[in-house]
DNA sequence: GGTTAACTGATACTTAGTCTCATGTCGGAC
DNA sequence: GTCCGACATGAGACTAAGTATCAGTTAACC
């Protein structure tokens, strides 16, 4: 079963319908490089409305299809998302993104319940630098 | 000194100009309820221009002045900076917002470090929850 | 094939922020 | 004290990202 039929098939488990214009925008999403923006699918789905790719990212980030990436310039894109909660790590350089889903904040969380008398129930981690490649073709600064 | 005395010197400290509409936003920050939007200040120091109003408020970020709240719904907040690295508490229900300093990431960092070979540089951390008087005035729903 | 609720797309609108450029003014030099 | 240039301002046009409206279309169930 292909990545396209088990997205379709998530839909239709969610009482979602199977239209064109959802096929073209998910084609648009797996055919993408790792990160995309909603501008993005719209050139390449440019026969679908603007109104319907935007219902219909949003539509796929409820059902964890898709996640967002908060770029270090507040910019958002997008990522087919693989497993449940995770983060990502982005690099500064090139943009490239990986996730990273051994979320090991609990204790953090734990420590922060305590203190500030909240009751934690979710964040939002992102973590920036540079990643191996870009580190090599662009030698540090001596400090 | 004041609180607008200090920023003041700040801003002559690096070489900025101490000109009417900036006091007058200043005013309006250090009046302002602990977070706000850029339309807040607009409408608290109504006689100085929009863009003077964004250029203020980036030029402050960059001093340290004020930092960026990302509320849950994707919304921006400015808040008075208190100290420096710090992070946020976002009360779910209220909106209050809560810093934390303690910042316990660096075991994760120093993790993904070795698992991403990334050269992490930065992070971006935001907490959400329920506050204290939040959690007494609307019980936990039982499930 | 008929029905209907869900979906679509054109378009206008909103929000948050940037750009431009003519005009104004701070503050150091004299 | 006033001169002057670089810095700052404000009006308004523009951009980007997303939402709202609504008449028309269509998938899915019978």
């Amino acid at each position: 079963m292909s990545d396209l039929d088990l997205i379709i098939q998530r839909l239709e488990l969610h009482g979602h319908r199977i239209t064109a214009s959802r096929k073209r925008v998910l084609k648009a999403l797996l055919d993408a490089p790792a990160h995309f923006t909603v501008d993005d699918v719209l050139r390449q789905a440019n026969d679908v409305g603007r109104a319907t790719v935007f219902r219909t990212m949003k539509l796929l980030q409820d059902l964890n299809v898709v996640c967002r990436v908060m770029m270090e310039n507040g910019s958002l894109h997008y990522r087919l998302s693989t497993s449940g909660h995770h983060h990502h790590l982005v690099c500064r350089s090139c943009g490239q993104v990986a996730d990273f889903a051994n979320c090991d904040v609990s204790s953090l969380i734990d420590q922060l319940a305590r203190s500030t008398d909240y009751q934690i129930e979710g964040h939002w981690l992102e973590v920036y630098g540079r990643c191996a490649s870009c580190r090599a073709s662009e030698p540090v600064v001596a400090g």
